[in-house]
DNA sequence: GGTTGTGAACAAATTCACAGCG
DNA sequence: CGCTGTGAATTTGTTCACAACC
């Protein structure tokens, strides 16, 4: 019912909804109710209604949503009309593999630049499109009118390729290196990181192996305070070069 | 002080705060403040120490946190001792890019395998690792005590994929595949998907453009319900096959 | 009967503000 | 005096449960 304002969590699952309603419009259906949405998306079926509800959402009571009309709200929701540009940065194996990546385009997200520092990597060809000099960045983005930046270089770069997007005029950015960026406000930053993702894996999977910890000692399965200094298994690694992943759907241990 | 359980936000920041942390041990260090780390994270510092005093954190009042101890202490709550085996399951863009991040490794996460369905691709050799058939994973994870498996397979191939693994024994699976897996409970799934990133992005971005909405129209810049089916600018696109990114720091439109 | 939409209860996370300590 | 650790207040998000409706 209020347009007003939608809750932060609610965006984040509405992408999810998206592709399990495309699945359903193409298996023929022509409605769905609020528990098949649920059990499709791994999400508890209230939950699915209140966040509809925050788009003014037209259910039929009895019914449950018509499948067309729901991915056309959402999609208007999310501001997916019309076909948004992109340019990617940072032409490493990563950005190669984002390049290349189909499922970019398929949601009217079109790659309309590549962009490297490196001038061995310029003029070279990647999924149809040229790689062009960080020089030509400002006119691509303008020209284009790109608003989207996605950043896959090292990390030591991230910030000064942040700044540059920034300047060139793109007002949001896809963040793949392991850094914090800092950007005017105006400017919304997503990070993807994969080394979090697998980090976060590794603590549930020590969570469950260990059992319900909090049992016998208060302490992890770690010194808890040797004094010591320096790490002693894990390596120290000063940056690393190019990062990936995190965010969406979890499941815990816990839970059915 | 408790540390009977860690929230999921505070385990969702950790990673975040290793890397400062390891970032100014390399700048040279002794301390950090939780304002300083709160800076460079991108957080509020009474978040930063909530999230510690639940490691049973051992911070000096009037001073800050011995740097090389809270590395520690955070390695070892994340249960980063050791080395952990991943296979990576899908060569196509994106497990050929998963296969060749340098960053992977730097954390103590080895890639153990690359496996796919293709009988093609079974001998080519990435990273220095050969592609093996999928007959090859249960021998594979068992015998090279693999515990996660990364799912960068097409979207319809995820969940069968999903199986395998959990058949074979990984108790963690990082999906880049636009689906929402099925997994016994003992199994954690963590899903980053870069369509859903881009999308959120793309509302945000909207949000903005729009300046505050709720304003005059009640509704989005979106027909509200003219009553048709099919979609007009968006295609519709049956199922994608390789996917990306979601999850971490965000900088919304407000708040600076 | 079946399903939506939503108020109210509940839970989680964030932020404030300050006592307590080095 | 500065900074941590934390209780209390606040905000945000989830779940329940049911009236309204088709």
């Amino acid at each position: 019912m209020d347009n007003g304002r939608i809750p932060e969590a609610t965006v984040a699952r509405l992408p999810g909804y998206l592709q399990v309603l495309r699945q359903a419009a193409d298996a023929g259906a022509q409605t769905v109710s609020s528990l098949t949405l649920a059990k499709a998306s791994g999400v508890n079926a209230a939950i699915v209604r209140k966040d509809l509800s925050h788009l003014g959402s037209h259910g039929i009571r009895g019914v449950g949503y018509h499948v067309g009309d729901l991915v056309e709200v959402i999609s208007g929701t999310l501001g997916l009309t019309g076909d948004r540009a992109v340019v990617i940065v940072g032409i490493g194996n990563l950005g190669r593999a984002l390049a290349c990546y189909d499922g970019f385009g398929q949601r009217g997200f079109r790659i309309a630049a590549l962009v490297d520092h490196d001038s061995r990597k310029v003029g070279e060809k990647i999924g149809g499109v040229e790689v062009e000099p960080m020089t030509a960045l400002h006119r691509i983005v303008t020209d284009r009118e790109v608003t989207i930046g996605v950043i896959a270089t090292p990390t030591t770069a991230a910030q000064q390729v942040a700044d540059a997007l920034v300047g060139a005029g793109v007002s949001s950015i896809l963040n793949f290196a392991a850094a914090h960026l800092t950007v005017p406000e105006a400017v919304t930053v997503r990070r993807v990181d994969l080394s979090t993702e697998l980090q976060i894996l590794s603590f549930y999977e020590q969570v469950r192996v260990g059992g319900s910890l909090a049992e016998s000692s208060p302490a992890p399965p770690l010194a808890p305070r040797t004094g010591g200094a320096s790490g002693a298994g894990v390596t120290p690694a000063s940056t690393q070069p190019e990062d990936l992943a995190p965010v969406a759907a979890v499941r815990l241990g816990r839970r059915g």
